[in-house]
This record gives C-alpha cells, structure tokens and sequence, in this order.
RNA sequence: GCACCCAUAGCUCAGCUGGAUAGAGCGUUGCCCUCCGAAGGCAAAGGUCGCACGUUCGAAUCGUGCUGGGUGCACCA
C-alpha cells in the first residue's frame, strides 16, 4: 500500500466528480496534482495543490475550487478535517485509523512494504566498477560500487528488470603494460631481477601472476621478445586481474549479473556497424578540430580524423572516433558497446561514472540518443571522489609511497555493511569524507550505528516480551487492536512509517540511493525518541507488563519499524544486526 | 577560453524534481537513568539558502548573467 498514492486517487476521483456536476471544467490534466506531507505537521498530515495548479487551466480562482474540493473530500471516510489554507492549499486530518492501517499493512507485507510496480518492469540496465583489469580494486572504486549496486536493488524493487553490467577495459594500451608488468614478474619468479621500468606497474600483487605464468609456462617464454608472448601474457594477466576484481566486489556483496569485454568488440565488426549505422544517419565525417581555446596543446598540429558529429545531439564539439593513424579511439568501442545495450532491447541505461569522467558525458549520451533515434535515455551517474581520514587526520593514497588502499583494506577495516552504508550517506555528486575511525565508533554520529541500534532495539523488545510470556508472530501483531496507538508520539512514527513507500517512489525516480541512507536515520530518530519517552511515560513502553492487548499494538509499532529499517538496509546491501555488542 | 559539478547555521551536510514560518548531526548551553540497553532522549541558541535580475499564485529548488572552489578538455583509457 501506499498511502499518498491511494489518497492522490481518491483527490483525482473527487476531482472527476465535481466535473461531473459542473462544478468545474471537464477534462482538466490532473497530472500536476500532487498529495504530500506539509513540511509543518501543524498544517495536518496531508497537503494536496489540486486547486493551485487546477485554478489557471479552470479559469476560476483557486478558493473557489479549494472549497468545493474540500466538500468532497469530508465525505471519505478516511478524512477527519479539510481545510483551505493561504493561497489555496487543502490541509487534510486523517483518521487515527489511517495510521494504525499503514502499521498493519506492514507487518502484513513485510520486506515488501513499499514494493511497486513504478517501472513498469522496464529493463534497465546499470553499468558500474568498470574498473581496468591491471590490478585490484582500491578505495577509490568503492564507492562507484556501492552506488551502482544499491540503486541496481532500489530499481529492482521499484519494479524494473535491472541488469548489473561491467565493462572490461582489455582491449588498450593500459593491458599491454599490465602484461609487460607481469612478464617482469615472471622473469622474478625464476630468480631474475624485474626491471620495473617507468610507466610499468609496480605494486607486488602481480608477483602471484608471474609465479602462475612460470607455473603454466616454466621457462619457455625467458629471453623472449614481446611478440612471442604479448597476446598469451595479456590475456592470462587481465584475467587473473578479472578474478581478484570478482573476489574483490564479493567482499563488499556486490554481484555482476553481465561482464562486457572491450577486446571482444575488435575484430568481430561490430564497431564497424556502430560506426557505419551513425554514418548512415550523417553524423560521421572526415575532418580537423580546432584546438581547444586557452588550453592549446604545446605539441598541436591539425590532424583529419574520423569525427562524430555529437554536436546535433547536445555535445559541444564534434568528437574522434578514430586517432590519426586509422585506429580506433576509446570512445569507437564505447560506442559500439552502449550500441550493444540499445540492441539488447533495454528500455533504459544508467552508467556510474568517476567523476574524472565528467567530460565524457555529453559524447556518450549523444551517441546513444542517435543510436536508439531518441528512444533510449541514458543517465550518468558521476561519483565524486571519497577523502580517507584517519583519526580526523587526511590519509594521502599513493601508490608510489606505497600506501595503496585497496578495497579489501577498507572492508577488513571497517566491515562491508558500514562501508556500503557510509558511501550511501552522500549525493554521489559531493565529494565525501570518510574516517576509518570515526566509521566504527559507537555514537550517533555514526549513522550505521544510529540505524542499526534501532534496528536491535526492536529486536530487543521482541526478545523481553518473549521472555513474559508474550510471544508474537507478524501475523498475531498484525491482528492486534491497533487502535490503542494513539498518543502523539506513536502517530508520529507512524507518519514516518507511512513515507516510506513514496521515498522508495522518489529515490527511484531520481536514480538517488542515497536518499534511503537518510530516510532510515530520520526513522531510526523517531524510534529512538518514542523509546525514551518510555523512560518518563510508562505508558508509552512497548511492553504493557500484564497487558497483552496493549503490548501487542504496541510492539506491532515497533515491529513495524524494524521491519521498514531491515527493508531499507536490504536495498543498501547492509545486514541488518539483532543486537549490540 | 569552453563544458560539467559544487556553494544552505561556527563545522559536516539533508531538503520531497516549484509549496506555507528552510531542517538534521557535530560543537556550545541547560536538563532527563529506581525504568524494555543513557551506545540514548528533551530543550535553547545559531540563517541575506554565494550575488543580481527573471519566470508565477509561490523559488534554496527552474532560467539568464556574475563571484568563488573542484574536475575535465584531439593524437590516453
């Protein structure tokens, strides 16, 4: 169920019946109309526009249809007051049923509270980490991870059919210095000095790669030239490289559903057809670039190369597909392979982007709003870059100085489910700071904790009624007398209960997981407070001693918000934990 | 020079795709444990939403132009 959609519904039917009595033009566009909650609770618990955005296309002031709005909404039986408000605002009062209704649903529906059928099941697909196979994940592709993964699940219970794609960088140059880094390492394994020479990479998680490629080829490829062993090293080293990726994104719970290769796409036409459909439609040339104005290059020289005409899509210059020698850029096999996703039959393409790569997002929507003729919409998602602290101190990441931060360091450090959630407690276009200390204190100013803890105290409150002999099931709470939740406090952790389906709405539509992380803090305040007030009130404990009656509806409150706090870690990837230790 | 992102309380940040008197946490000040876990809670103080126009019933939110910070700009991926 989901409460402002339902009464949005019952604010369209009135709407259609006061048309019908003429109160009002027919056939107004009520898509404008929205119900939400108003910022100030002392305006009631629900606000409706209808009248505001209605009164111009109506033709009549907006009280006047505010009035009459309102005298069909007194007749739901859900509606305690309706009233009009500045310059046309209806503020509706609901009953406490209402309330104790969404209580109920949720302890009936579970981890499907707040399920929906909003994306229509529209494949999606969402394509993120793309990290290059040359070595293992660091920190800085963690939080790209997390996002892509958390919103993958946030669609996925909106009602899409999400694929969770990643895109192998094997066909550049940056795999042939990964092999030229590995045969050092294989020269290494039979006692040779390694000549880590500049521009090679250096880190020794490659010393395992050269003792398996002794292991598979002993000595044969000693005091070889590259060309006897650049195809065989490659390929065995991004694919030792893929598997320490795989193992890497386990760690943190995440789990590709598709792996694109870049290599795959040469040699098999289909850049060629990717090119040559775009050709068809006029939007590739020969040409010359101007050099970029203020920034020119010390080494420019005007060069004709092939040209994407991604200026009649939106970008701001035409673009190259192939370098002056005849070969194909980066972005050529992009192309083919976001041409590949169209084909596959996706309705929509999100991609997770570092925020280094903000330039490259015009050409690319450009080359697939002319590749699917506008069909297809495409979002880029740019994650901006996570600070490391270390006891408030900034921890500098160098691969030089040698501290290399893998994302196995940060997951052994702080566990997965608090590095999911704090990567999750930010916009993805704002950079984040993240402390490894601050990240396991035990505080509420460390929101994993702050959540989780309201998490277990609902569990412990399950656990003491147990132990009084008040052993309830979801289904024998859900039968409880809800209607002994009344006092103020308890509604209002039932309102914020009952956002929950339209913040799932909302993060969806706006591709925005981290708006979960945030909600969940809200509700585990709410919950935290109504505990407390426990401590004054006796009568606001959960556990009525001798009263089963009203325990039950009251642990039912409870039980509810664990329940929508497990549902909301679960689309963050968190485990949510039934006690502290 | 151009493009993209950011600018909200002393600090770190939310802010419902345009709603009414802009919200949290930290920090400051003062309270609350005979009690389901105080690892918590309550309250006070704190604001020219970077600036200026514009759009309309209504702007932190949309548009334009500035200011300041970050990122990127053929021949890398």
């Amino acid at each position: 169920m989901n409460l402002f959609a339902d009464l949005r519904a019952a604010v369209v039917h009135s709407l259609a019946n006061l048309a019908e009595a003429g109160a009002i033009p027919a056939g107004l566009d009520t898509a404008g109309v929205s119900v939400e909650p108003p910022r100030d609770p002392a305006h009631g618990d629900m606000m409706t526009n209808a009248a505001m955005v209605l009164a111009k296309p109506a033709g009549l002031p907006p009280r006047t249809i505010a009035d009459a709005l309102c005298g069909e909404l007194r007749k739901d039986p859900r509606v305690l007051s309706a009233e009009v408000a500045g310059p046309g605002f209806i503020n509706l009062r609901l009953v406490a049923a209402v309330w104790q209704g969404v209580v109920q649903a949720i302890l009936t529906e579970g981890l499907d509270f707040g399920r929906s059928c909003l994306g229509n099941g529209a494949k999606v697909n969402v394509e993120f980490v793309s990290a290059n196979p040359t070595g293992p994940m660091h920190v800085g592709h963690v939080r790209g991870a997390v996002v892509g993964d958390a919103l993958a699940r946030l669609l996925a219970f909106s009602g899409w059919q999400v694929t969770r794609e990643y895109y192998v960088n094997d066909g550049g140059a940056q795999v042939d210095v990964l092999a030229r880094s590995a045969y050092e390492r294989y020269r290494e394994a039979h006692g040779l000095e390694p000549e880590i020479r500049e521009g090679l990479y250096p880190g020794d998680y490659l010393v395992p790669v050269g003792e398996a490629l002794k292991a598979k080829y002993g000595d044969s490829l000693l005091d070889k030239g590259e060309q006897y062993w650049m195809n065989d090293i490659r390929e065995f080293a991004s694919a030792m490289m893929m598997a320490e990726i795989r193992g890497d994104l386990a760690l943190l719970g995440v789990q590709m559903d598709v792996f694109s290769s870049e290599k795959a796409l040469y040699g098999t036409g289909k850049i060629e057809a990717a090119i040559e459909k775009l050709r068809g439609m006029d939007l590739i040339y020969e040409g010359t670039l101007e050099p970029p104005k203020g920034k020119e290059p010390e080494d420019w020289e005007p060069r004709v190369q092939t040209l994407f005409r991604s200026t009649a899509h939106g970008d701001d210059v035409d673009r190259p597909v192939k370098k002056s020698d005849g070969s194909w850029t980066y972005f050529a096999p992009d192309i083919a392979y976001h041409f590949d996703k169209v084909e596959r039959g996706f309705d929509q393409l999100i991609d997770i982007f570092g925020a280094d790569h903000g330039g490259y997002v015009k050409r690319m929507k450009a080359a697939v709003s002319a590749l699917s003729s506008g069909r297809v919409p495409l979002d880029i998602k740019l994650i901006q870059l996570v600070k490391l602290y270390k006891g408030g101190a900034p921890f500098k990441m160098s691969k030089r100085a040698g501290t290399f931060v893998t994302l196995r360091d940060v997951v052994e450090q702080a566990g997965a489910g608090v590095t999911r959630f704090m990567m999750l407690t930010r916009k993805n276009d704002v950079a984040l700071d993240f402390d490894f200390d601050k990240v396991l204190e035990q505080s509420k100013d460390n929101p994993v904790f702050y959540v989780q803890y309201a998490h277990a105290r609902v569990n412990s409150v399950l656990r003491k009624a147990g132990e009084a002999g008040m052993i309830f099931t979801d289904s024998d709470l859900a039968k409880a007398d809800l209607s002994q939740l009344s006092h103020e406090a308890e509604l209002k952790l039932a309102h914020q209960l009952g956002e929950w389906p339209r913040l799932i709405e909302i993060a969806s539509k706006s591709n925005e997981p981290h708006r979960i992380a945030f909600y969940l803090y809200e509700l585990a305040s709410d919950f935290h407070s109504l505990w407390n007030q426990g401590n004054t009130d006796s009568s606001l404990r959960f556990i009525q001693e001798g009263n089963v009656a009203t325990s039950a509806a009251k642990i039912a409150l409870a039980r509810a918000a664990g329940v929508v706090i497990a549902t909301g870690l679960g689309i963050l990837g968190v485990e949510p934990v039934q006690e502290m230790r």
